[in-house]
DNA sequence: TTGACTTATTTTATATATAAATCTATTTAT
DNA sequence: ATAAATAGATTTATATATAAAATAAGTCAA
């Protein structure tokens, strides 16, 4: 399958890993903002927002603040503010939790569930536009390698999901 | 080298899409943190600045405001408060254009070459770290693979670089 | 039980990012 | 030559994000 290649340098090395990180950072920007517009414009959410949502909509009995945050991977006191934001809008619910008085409970409203059903086609629309070029071998194979990045064999890992 | 696979139904194809997303945002908030807390421990820079400086440093003649925001893909806004920023530091000079008044050309000072050249050290060891379990093959199949996504075949693409 | 940690969350200060309004300078049409 | 339109940049208002400090509630050892 693949072919041999010559040793690569160290210089030739870094090189490589820098163009990948270029890689990623180009098609993060190719994406991320149109779907934040695609998303502010049809359904007043933004990604941040959306995220939350999709979070909360996987887990209908709710997630503390600190279960959201480490879930989406942004600090407490970001997620204090999207909660608001969103409980503002009144997308979701934010009760005291009944076993500790330190924790809070974040739930979707039921205006909180259909406007995340809204999103999430929208979401699926943009990403079906912005990658429509792109044959199935190509799709499969770009998720599994990206995968391969992430899922390191040894290290510290802090672990996926749930 | 493809092997043939059963024709996918376009619900697969949109969960596919949203993989292939989801890989990005990973490997994205794998690697970005790390490079932002690392470049700002060892070089008091954010990634944000070390990406003004880097388009600074490839044009020695220096760049307006309007050549910074379209390169690194940010609004207006946010180049000057960055550039703001950066002045503040001692990295960077904005002088007035000499052949158009509205505008203002931003140069590294020697402080801000310096500076550069030490952020681009530790982050182009940041990413070896991040990426130092793969493969050359990986590495270099994926960063293609990366390219297919975002060089489009006859859509509007705004233009990469020069 | 009290005091010392630890945990869950919020608040504060600051940086980063956008969109829209504004300001000033240049260009274009008449 | 002047008025209208355009272009380059900044400012303003707001959202998003972090780290660090503060607050408040829980746990645990002595």
């Amino acid at each position: 399958m693949a072919e041999d290649t010559p040793a690569q340098t160290h210089t030739d090395r870094r090189k490589n890993e820098t163009r990948l990180w270029l890689g990623i950072l180009d098609v993060h920007s190719f994406i991320y903002p149109e779907l934040n517009k695609r998303l502010k414009e049809l359904t007043a959410i933004s990604v941040s927002k959306f995220d939350v949502l999709a979070q909360l909509n996987r887990y209908p009995e709710g997630l503390s603040m600190g279960d959201l945050s480490a879930r989406l991977k942004v600090s407490n006191g970001n997620v204090s503010g999207l909660v608001n934001r969103l409980r503002k809008d009144g997308l979701v619910d934010k009760t005291m939790s009944t076993d500790d008085r330190r924790s809070f409970v974040a739930v979707l409203t039921p205006a909180g569930q259909q406007r995340f059903a809204e999103a999430a086609r929208v979401h699926t629309e943009v990403l079906g536009k912005c990658l429509s070029h792109l044959d199935t071998q190509t799709l499969e194979d770009t998720t599994a390698m990206l995968k391969s990045i992430v899922n390191m064999p040894d290290n510290k890992v802090p672990s996926q999901d749930e």
